[in-house]
DNA sequence: TTATAATGTGAATGTATATTCACATCGGAG
DNA sequence: CTCCGATGTGAATATACATTCACATTATAA
């Protein structure tokens, strides 16, 4: 592909790219270091002069979704500063990362393949948290606004809003990428909305 | 552990279950022929006289799990009739499963392990499917009843509840069982219910 | 241009693990 | 009791990968 010798700093970045590219469309099972050497156009020990190991190409990736995911937040809140509005951009922003990014439902529901040390899911776990910190964030600002309704624990809510998207994504995957997702995050985000407005 | 021989059937049973013990504690990492055998007292290749492979089992489990989660649904339609109970009985006897079978978030969660076989996914899609179809009924029998109000999907409601559900488990998986996934469970639930009825 | 550090290559190594096989042993049907 | 099929065992095999290494090649700074 790539001929020629590239800085490693490209490299690394095109590594993480084929790494979810193959993770997209062969799954966790596909991902090696063979198949993104393949992908990348290079050799498999190539890899080595960029990445330690498997496990630094792991953590790139997750970088890489995390970044994603915290990006969305900031990026809906520069869009607009009505709560309801955030909320409701956020999700599809975070339904529209599936097709950008086609392989987050992959990584986000395989534990499995993070369990190789035992921070990976402190780490994981860490993201997740500082993700939902950011929307409750959101939902407290509108309750305080009186456009929320404020007799619900607003971690609940938060809660159930990236669960309601996460199902959306699992149903993605899980259907091979046959279900409607943007149909039925119209739909949910109606109910949630009624829901929680006053 | 379990000395002399047994019949096959008795076996497959302890397999699968030694497997599920596995994953809980160790994560799709530690499951491997060695450590299912160690568990049910026998050497690695004595498995093969039960199971023809590794795929096998993990199908077995599988099987297991769906039949639990949809043993949840017909134990609850018995329980009562009215739809709202229903629904919230189903919402903790599937959260009551996590501390029954731990293994649960890292299997659902896993498609990473599990893409085998090209149809080991469609096989899970349709017990989810199965699954949310039955949760759909409850729903709309709860419609028909004048219950639950009638301007909204149903689809989209019985994917709404699981979606809380499942939420609940990944963040109990990923805090390591330190999330409170009762009380997140109840709260919902209340909110959920408040949303939906009549 | 040339020297050197960075990057790429192909082969070799090591390891983990699923799976097979020849043989041993048990348990129940006759 | 005694066979015989089912189950269990230990060693051997196969394979798939990650990782290392010695050497080749390219880019770039001087």
């Amino acid at each position: 592909m790539a001929a020629g010798k590239m800085d490693t700093e490209v490299r690394r970045e095109q590594i993480a790219q084929a790494a979810l590219g193959i993770i997209a469309t062969q799954g966790m099972k596909g991902f090696g270091i063979a198949a993104i050497a393949d992908r990348v156009g290079i050799v498999p020990s190539a890899i080595y002069r960029h990445f330690k190991s498997k496990d630094e190409i792991i953590d790139s990736v997750l970088d890489l979704i995390r970044d994603s995911m915290i990006g969305n937040v900031t990026a809906i809140c520069e869009e607009t500063a009505d709560p309801l509005e955030r909320l409701e951009k956020l999700v599809s922003r975070q339904i529209g990362m599936l097709h950008a990014i086609p392989a987050i439902p992959q990584i986000i529901f395989s534990g499995g393949s993070f369990e190789g040390m035992s921070d990976r899911k402190d780490k994981l776990h860490e993201s997740i948290r500082r993700y939902l910190v950011k929307i409750r964030e959101i939902i407290l600002q509108g309750q305080k606004a009186g456009v929320i309704r404020a007799d619900m624990d607003s971690e609940v809510l938060s809660l159930m809003l990236m669960g309601t998207v996460q199902q959306a994504m699992i149903m993605w995957f899980v259907s091979g990428g046959n279900f409607d997702v943007n149909k039925y995050a119209k739909k949910a985000w109606a109910f949630y909305k009624n829901a929680i407005a006053n």
